[in-house]
DNA sequence: TGTCTTATGGCATCGTCTGACGCAATGCGC
DNA sequence: GCGCATTGCGTCAGACGATGCCATAAGACA
């Protein structure tokens, strides 16, 4: 994932990524442990060692802390290029098989824990869906403006709404398989079903 | 809608849906003077004259008392019995469409209240995804079912997933809209999407 | 070093939600 | 009607998530 060098810049900002990181690491070790309803926001703050109050001032919530993604940002910007003459769907898959190989390489294992447990864990499925939500009506007005359409087309909306879907449903199968069949692959079958008009094969 | 006549029962169980349905009334009119989080269970339980631990007896949270929805049992009960030669997304056109009049006929204008309201807060928005989720896991289990496949086959999944997609979008459309259009050309539309294998007109 | 900025901790508070317990209303067999 | 079992409800206490406020400590900068 060739992660950008990124100066640590001064030691305030350092800190403030190294307190980032262990909230989280920890957060997701205690989970793990005693579930994440198990675990309290005070433990979490406890283990990385800072007050409960600090704990909010660098995640909104408790489900924050494990929702913090850092992959949509890239595939937003590779949606905004797309170009308006390539099928929308085809250069979805385009775009996420080109994103694929990156993140299996380096990240495939704490992605993969991390999907375990949010989809193991109502309230968080629940937040993840609402972090989808927002994907998608991102994706709709990309795909409106790219095409030349009010919007709140509809039709626009309703592309972006099932390739949000199809996606959504490989990757659960992906986790729910415990990673063990190929992303790529899951991701072809389900756009091909999309393709094809929604027909069982 | 024809609601069945369903006897009242006894004085004890009379009491109990006269109890909650004050408790919907009041909080859903609350919650349009005031908003939902300008709102606490306190003033609903106030001014359905209940305590507060009461309204948690009847409502499992403050979103549940928005979300309960009297539509999906029918759904589920008409999705079971598609049969297996016709096309899914035929099948839920035409169940979807063979729904909708009694629907329209009685309750639109709550509905629509009812609509607004969830949309217009994002916690809610969240919470009603994932009361489609569950329904979206219904109808791939039964779609799975009356095709001969396994439970958790992946284009049974997509087909349930992009469907319900696809509802969501027309409806959303319609909402926004203040029910202007027809509900029912909003889904011909989106369905007319899909179908045609997600490309744009 | 001294000063300015900013991150943090502590405290108080609100709101959702749950468990425990006792009381009162209802249902029911007589 | 009467007494007993059932059950719905209010009260109390409390955990937990989340937020505002203020004092203080740590880092930035001259």
């Amino acid at each position: 994932m060739t992660t950008a060098p990124t100066t640590p810049a001064s030691l305030r900002d350092r800190k403030k990524i190294r307190t980032r990181r262990l909230l989280q690491e920890h957060a997701l070790r205690l989970f793990a442990d005693r579930g994440y309803a198990g675990t309290t926001v005070e433990d979490i703050a406890a283990a990385a060692d800072v007050s409960p109050r600090t704990f909010f001032r660098y995640f909104a919530s408790k489900e924050a802390v494990v929702l913090e993604d850092e992959y949509d940002p890239l595939l937003f910007e590779r949606m905004r290029r797309i170009d308006p003459r390539e099928p929308p769907v085809g250069a979805m898959r385009r775009i996420i098989a080109s994103l694929l190989p990156d993140i299996y390489a380096e990240d495939r294992d704490r992605i993969l824990a991390r999907s375990r447990l949010v989809y193991g864990t109502p309230e968080l499925a629940s937040a993840v869906n609402g972090q989808l939500t927002g994907f998608e009506r991102l994706l709709a007005g990309t795909l409106a403006e790219v095409h030349g359409r009010a919007p709140d087309d509809l039709e626009a909306r309703v592309v972006a709404a099932v390739s949000v879907a199809a996606m959504r449903c490989a990757i659960e199968q992906w986790v729910a398989a415990d990673g063990a069949p190929d992303l790529g692959g899951l991701l072809d079958q389900a756009f091909d079903v999309v393709e094809r008009g929604l027909t069982l094969g």
